[in-house]
DNA sequence: GACTCGTGGGT
DNA sequence: TACCCAAGAGT
């Protein structure tokens, strides 16, 4: 190690002491499993978002393998409004492999944890430092921010050119002692001072090596990425509801496919195009004509953005006596009746959440 | 390498 | 408002 990596960590952790973070949720107990947790959760969402859900899912999931053998429903249940499913499904999997295969507990090589569903190289190398205290590198949002700037990485972000040199540059810099302190420190300093606009370069450590701070460029970096345009999709969501004996409402509903977007959640039976929508209408017993849609339109669209398209979001609302050959055509389909009283433990999509609410005012 | 996968906060 | 993007990983 040369003199400056040497300078570098040291300017960070004496920092850290002063400055960093110290009582987040997850740095109480500091175990494989809370810092997994923690960090499988803060993938593409802020601190803020997730302090609440990471308590709701360690009240109930005390230990890997109570998640291990919960039912995948009731984890999509607590990560409902969190977005990207794929990391709770693949949570599942992994507590189920980490009960069943080792017994409990976290293995303590990069690459078995690397193995592991939803695991990457950064949230393993996160794990082993932070609740291990092992040297090995990380590289989230916060470092890659706090290195390109101070380095002045120049390249398209998320390409492999521009990620190799920064994991070059986070696997050099990181600390043989103290990698748990210096990685925490390192995303405190991206949180906290080395933020994506206005950073506050006078209370850095690193100001006196930073590149970026020595030529009033921070804003150059990380470099912006090329945007693509959004394409604007529409999706007809049916709610089809019924009374049952005691006159309290359900609504239809059934679990998506496990691939794709919403995987493994509950939703509405939904549509790309009007005329798919009527047809399945008519196929359910109904004469539905053209015009005559906007009558079952109580709840006016919206739309709702995801990462790569706007999808507007039109409800069609169909008492189940308005459809008499709805049980015979869904036969096979399995659909479940979602309680608006009891509203059991299920995964929902963010905005069939909201549709939810607004038909319980609507309905009753 | 390009694309997919959610949602909400900040500006 | 519209846009950027956040403690990334999987395909």
């Amino acid at each position: 190690m040369n003199i400056k990596e040497s300078e570098f960590s040291h300017f960070v952790l004496n920092w850290y002491e002063l400055h960093g973070r110290k009582s987040l949720p997850w740095q109480i107990i500091k175990s494989p499993y809370h810092v997994w947790l923690s960090e499988v959760m803060l993938q593409q969402t802020q601190v803020a978002t997730v302090i609440d859900y990471f308590n709701r899912f360690i009240a109930r999931f005390e230990t890997i393998r109570d998640l291990a053998n919960a039912d995948i429903d009731e984890v999509l249940h607590l990560w409902t409004g969190l977005g990207y499913y794929a990391r709770a499904r693949n949570l599942h999997k992994t507590a189920k492999i980490i009960s069943d295969v080792y017994d409990g507990n976290f293995p303590n090589e990069i690459e078995k944890i690397i193995q592991l569903p939803g695991i990457g190289r950064s949230t393993a190398g996160a794990i082993l430092s932070l609740s291990m205290n092992l040297s090995h590198p990380i590289l989230d949002g916060n470092v890659k921010r706090v290195l390109s700037r101070v380095f002045h990485v120049d390249g398209i972000p998320n390409h492999s050119i521009t990620e190799k040199k920064l994991w070059g540059l986070t696997d050099s810099l990181t600390p043989k002692e103290n990698p748990a302190k210096y990685n925490q420190a390192m995303m405190d300093l991206g949180a906290m001072i080395c933020t994506r606009s206005r950073p506050k370069c006078d209370l850095c450590p690193l100001n006196t090596l930073c590149m970026a701070y020595a030529n009033y460029d921070w804003d150059k970096y990380p470099n912006k990425k090329p945007k693509r345009d959004k394409p604007t999709k529409s999706g007809w969501f049916l709610v089809v509801y019924q009374k049952d004996e005691k006159k309290q409402i359900k609504l239809a509903m059934k679990k998506r496919a496990d691939q794709g977007i919403w995987g493994g959640l509950f939703s509405f039976l939904s549509f790309d195009s009007e005329q798919d929508t009527i047809n399945y209408i008519n196929r359910c017993g109904s004469d539905l004509k053209q015009t005559e849609i906007n009558i079952h339109s109580p709840i006016s669209s919206f739309v709702h953005t995801f990462t790569h398209f706007h999808l507007n979001i039109i409800p069609v609302v169909f008492s189940k006596d308005e459809l008499p050959t709805f049980d015979t055509i869904n036969e096979k389909e399995s659909i479940f009746w979602y309680d608006l009283r009891k509203q059991v433990d299920i995964g929902l999509p963010a905005p069939i959440l909201k549709l939810v609410e607004i038909l319980k005012l609507t309905l009753i």
